[in-house]
Parts: structure tokens; C-alpha cells; sequence
DNA sequence: CGGTTACTTGATGCGTGTCAATGTTAGTGG
DNA sequence: CCACTAACATTGACACGCATCAAGTAACCG
């Protein structure tokens, strides 16, 4: 399957095997990972390319031919609205494929923005439509990534839609170690991230100036330390409760 | 496939092929049908449910074992936050499945309720995963429906986000006429729906109040008119320069 | 025809945005 | 190693969009 659709090779397209490794992680998790699964999955395709900080990776509008597999690294999804402001409408992570959608939704309805250094894997669209077609399995596997992204979105529309500044900016913070720990990325309740405060607000339909202050808000509470691109949890569950946050809708293996 | 996963037969039931006529008439404008999907569409079991207005069709947290295919109607899907607030997610008109996702996630993490009288179709989830094993076609098509469905909830976001009342309503109901278009239930511009301004504000993230002074608003402009139940649209450039309303994001056939 | 539900209107206050200045930190080159 | 710079974070003053409260009106319904 392989062989016909094999793009350009990069040095470091002679590991296959590793490039899928952070999605395979993840799935392993669900438990829902057969070994014929993982070894389709290994052999899809990757083509690795560098993002530098800031960058652009793929354009709302664009018809790509491929969905992009985030290896290491942190990337955006986002929107302008009519008087140029942004809107982010997700933050992805290592194991992630922010725009798997575009295997079958031809036009990019968003983009992808890398948020500091990133290692991205371009998987072509060729290579997934024959996997999906021809094993069903690993088919519902990513369907019901693709699920939970939705899902995810659901909650950031109840979050933007009807819950005050402080909460909201609880809220998304959750979500983000939450997602972090289940890739490993998020030892001792520190989470390494590079977001800034600019970040937030955009994801969170904010000003920056307030979400400033919603963060001063959360730190007097000593719910959270946040300083250097390190976000340390102190209260978990004072910062749930403030954020009104159950992770159901993350669609996780075991979280209570 | 369908005698084995057959359930208590409605006398609807007899006539199976009509049942998933809606979903099959959205299909086929996108030109992707072919006549074997077709049949696996048209044999699928459906058991038909009527439900009445107001009345809370799936709870958040239930683990149903059908998905639901809307038949006639309008419902809505929805969340509660923490206050008691509500928060809309989806407005979903005949051949639309709302809770489709539920084949793969199994805890519904928001509810499901009827506008006005409606009814509904049952799909048993056994029904749908066959289907979708067997018939990569099929599953492809539905998947690329809840691929449509997460870039309505990515829309809703940055409608939300970023966007002041106005604007915010005006996008919505440039939306629910194009999507109730899409299935021939807006001729001539005028859409017939049972929507309270209520709705409206649990799905805009707004108050009531301010909901109606919106519409007051595009009313003046002589943007729409809106009263008992009827939706017309007087300048439709007009309300979508207002509403900031690009309709890529519905990923339609042929949308300009 | 009385009760209910939806819509409308006005008054008031709060939450968040905007503007503008300043502080802080990290990176860079002389 | 320090001056310079740029990006990010913080603070205060003020404005405004929208929520809230409350009352009233119109439409619908059995």
C-alpha cells in the first residue's frame, strides 16, 4: 500500500516505524489497538517537516493533500472574523492530527498555526483514504478521533457561550493537563507549554487584559502557578470546581 | 445484515425504504451516492418515534444504543453548565443524525430535545457498525457527516467568540437557511421554524432580552422578517454582511 | 374566556473591552 | 558582560455591550 503513494523521502522517513509512535501511544490507551492496527498504522507514509515559531502551517481555504500528525511540539487551529480578530478553536499536541477532517472535507474551513518550534509529520491523504477504505478497524479509530474533536469543540461553545471570564479560563486550563497527561507531556501536575496570555484570549473570546487578570485571579487562589512557560496545578479540584469541568467529554479511557 | 439486528417493528417499518429517504436526498446533492450505498442506507432498520414538543429525547450521560435520524421536525442538542445555564450545540432538521457519534462514544456528553413535534428514527447502533465494516463507502459518507458536523461546532465558536449580538444572530440565521435549504424546506426565502427567541439565546450564548433587540435590529434593517414561525430573509447580502456569514464552513456541493 | 407562553420595552448595573502606560524577561550583538 | 531590543505581562482609568430585573403586551389554546 505503501510503495504507490510514498512521497518524497527525508532522511528520517527510514524509521517509520517511530513517526506514528505518538499516535499509536494514544490509541493504546483506549485499548482499542489490534496488533494488525498498529502495524497499518506504522506503515502509513510520514513526511517530516520543521515548523518555526509562529508559523503559518496550513491556510484557512487551502485544499491539502494531506492531514498533518503532530509529533513534538505544540499547533493551533483558528479563524478571522470580519474585523480581523482571531479566534483559536484549538490547542493540539504531540499525537494529535488537528486536520484530519481535510481527508474528506476538500476546503480548509480554518488554520493551523505552530505555536513555538514544532516537528510535524505530513501524511498523505492518498495513503489514509486507502488505509480507512481497506482495514475498517483502524477506519473507526480515527473516525472516533475525530469524534472526540468535535466533541472537544462542543464543550469550548458551552465554555465560550456561558461561562464567565475566570471560569473559562479554569475551564480551558483543565482541559489542557488533562490532555497533556494523557500523552505523557504533563509530569507532577507541571505542564510545559509555550502558550501566552495572547493565546488564551484568543481561544477563549477574551481580551488579553482580562485574561491577565482572570489568571491573577486564579494564582491568588493558589489554584495555579503559572510563570515561564510552566503551568503547575496546585488545587486540582478547586480549579475543576471553578471551571466546571468533567472530563467526559474528552471521551478518555479511564477519568474519573 | 438487517434481519439480524432487526428491532420491534413499527408499522412505519414496513415501509423501510422511505424511512431514510431524508438522509439519502441530503446525500445525493453531494453527487458522492452511488446506488449500492444507497440500498445499504435504504435497509438499514429504523424504528420510528414521535416526539413531542419540549420533550428531552437523550440525556446527557446516557449510553444509547440507537443513533437518531430526524425524520420531520427540528431538535436540539444542548448542555447544562454549572448555574443551570443552557447552552445549544446544534439546531438538526429532517436528515440530519444528531447524535451520530454515539456509535463510537459511548457516554453522551450533551442531550438531545424536540423543538416543536417531530419525528424521529431510531438507528440501532449494531445496525450502523455493521454497516459501516462492510461498506467502507457508506462509512465514509457518514463520517464526512460528522466531519461537517465538528466545522458547524468550530463556526458556532468563533460565532460566539468573536462576534458582538448582532452579527452573532444575523450568522445563525444565515445557517439555518442555508442548511434548511439544502433539504428543500426554505422556498422562496422563507423558512418555516418553530424556534423561540429563547433558543435563539441558549444557542447564541445571550440573553433573552438581548436576543430580541438583535432581531429588532435586522428587523429595522429590513434585513428579515421573523414572526409566528416564519423566517423570511428580505436582503440576504445584506444579513450576511452583518453576520460575517461564509458558508465554506457548511461544506456544501455548489455554495458560493 | 382565562391561563399560559412568547414577545416587547425600559431602567439599571456589572463584566469585559479598550486605551495607554509601565514593568519584566529573554534574546542579541557590540 | 552590558546596552539594546522586542515580546510578553501587568496595571489603572474609563467606556460600552450585554445581563438582569421588572412590568407590560400580544398571541395562542383548551
Amino acid at each position: 500500500m505503501q510503495a504507490a503513494v510514498q512521497p518524497r523521502l527525508s532522511r528520517l522517513e527510514t524509521h517509520l516505524e517511530k513517526l506514528t509512535a505518538p499516535l499509536i501511544t494514544k490509541f493504546e490507551s483506549t485499548g482499542r489497538l489490534t496488533n494488525e492496527i498498529r502495524v497499518a498504522l506504522a506503515s502509513l507514509p510520514v513526511h517530516v517537516k520543521h515548523a518555526s515559531s509562529g508559523e503559518i502551517v496550513v491556510h484557512e481555504g487551502d485544499k491539502p493533500h494531506t492531514s498533518i500528525l503532530v509529533l513534538r511540539g505544540c499547533v493551533f487551529r483558528h479563524k478571522f472574523v470580519a474585523d480581523g480578530k482571531r479566534q483559536i478553536l484549538s490547542f493540539n499536541i504531540a499525537g494529535d492530527m488537528p486536520d484530519l477532517q481535510s481527508i474528506f472535507l476538500e476546503t480548509m474551513d480554518h488554520g493551523l498555526t505552530s505555536v513555538g518550534e514544532s516537528e510535524l509529520g505530513h501524511v498523505p491523504h492518498e495513503a489514509l483514504r486507502e488505509l480507512v477504505t481497506k482495514n475498517p478497524a483502524a477506519a473507526q479509530l480515527l473516525w472516533r478521533e475525530t469524534l472526540i474533536d468535535a466533541a472537544i469543540f462542543r464543550e469550548w461553545v458551552s465554555n465560550t457561550g456561558r461561562r464567565r471570564a475566570v471560569s473559562r479560563t479554569a475551564h480551558l486550563l483543565c482541559e489542557l493537563v488533562f490532555r497533556a497527561r494523557a500523552v505523557g507531556l504533563a509530569k507532577d501536575n507541571v505542564y510545559a507549554m509555550q502558550l501566552t496570555q495572547s493565546h488564551f484570549a484568543d481561544a477563549l473570546g477574551l481580551s488579553m487584559v482580562h485574561v491577565n487578570r482572570s489568571l491573577q485571579e486564579l494564582r491568588r487562589a493558589k489554584l495555579i502557578e503559572l510563570a515561564q512557560g510552566k503551568l503547575g496545578i496546585l488545587n486540582e479540584a478547586g480549579l475543576r470546581k471553578i471551571g466546571d469541568f468533567d472530563p467526559t467529554y474528552l471521551h478518555m479511557p479511564a477519568t474519573g
